[in-house]
DNA sequence: CGGTCGTTTGAGAGGGTTCAAATAGAGTGG
DNA sequence: CCACTCTATTTGAACCCTCTCAAACGACCG
């Protein structure tokens, strides 16, 4: 897995997003779109010099449509990422986070994997480290999840989780 | 103008973004990519049939480059906004939003339209319309920026408004 | 078993929100 | 042209959620 983050002159890091094993990375399309890579997990990626890969879409006209599909789902989710850093609570946003993690994850009700580290998810949701890690003891406390380790983590009442999420 | 924006069950919103004439709006190429659209000046939309606008694509493959082009410029704009969203202060927020607003003007130096009231300005900056004023008013006080009325700018210190935007 | 790093917990402070009221501005009818 | 009304913006004061600073705890690793 790998952590896609931007970063303010005096160190003030937002993480934009997670990539997982088939996500693209690099792609450049419009003028500007550049933030830093970071592997949370053990990676291997395949590159593409990037004049080869235009000829590819010249070539693959299916290609430059996935590639359109692909850009337009980020989107998406760049906009609920927006609405959730705007306007959600702490306790909204990371319940926000967990469902997505959650839906992404392939395994049902069982354990889900949390590589990244609270800092990631921290800058990943606009808060602190402190905040992240208040919120998931007091989802834990409420019997909403269950965290057998600081990266493991059992939804046990989903229901209850989408709703904390306000979607 | 055209303002973009998602809203929660309860009623809070975040303006994802606000159009300008030339802009493209109701691309959705991925699964979903919804959100309400509104207009905050007089608009003229061109509307094209979704099946008619896919012929097209299939027609002009430049059309299809041009889309995913925009949609690229979009989807970094958007990682941006998360970064103000996520790690900057209302200040702060406030001068980015202010520079964006000037160079995509057509009037350099002359006074700067905001056709869009201080609500619509506080949901995209994640912000109350109190702080989107008091910050309004701090500014003025310092005469980085001039408010000849509620709707237009005057930015009076560009250099001063650029360092405090802190990208 | 000791050391280091990441996570959790605690206490106090602060930036932004909330609630409330004053002011300014735009439109309307007399 | 002015008085009136309605809405948007500004200003004020108290509160609160999250941050900051600090320390304890725990897990992983040599």
């Amino acid at each position: 897995m790998l952590g896609l983050y931007k970063l303010l002159a005096d160190g003030r890091r937002q993480v934009v997003g997670f990539l997982v094993p088939g996500d693209f990375l690099g792609l450049a399309f419009g003028r500007t779109y550049v933030h830093t890579a970071e592997a949370i997990t053990p990676v291997a990626a395949c590159r593409f010099p990037r004049a080869r890969f235009m000829g590819l879409l010249e070539e693959f006209p299916a290609l430059e449509r996935d590639i359109l599909s692909r850009t337009s789902n980020e989107l998406a989710a760049a906009q609920r990422q927006m609405l959730l850093l705007g306007r959600k609570t702490a306790r909204e946003r990371l319940a926000s986070f967990l469902v997505d993690l959650a839906e992404r994850s392939d395994a049902d009700g069982g354990p889900l994997e949390l590589p990244m580290g609270r800092a990631d998810i921290a800058d990943h949701l606009g808060l602190t480290i402190e905040t992240v890690s208040r919120t998931f003891t007091g989802l834990r406390r409420e019997g909403v999840i269950d965290l057998p380790s600081a990266h493991r983590l059992v939804v046990r009442k989903p229901g209850e989780l989408a709703r904390i999420a306000a979607c």
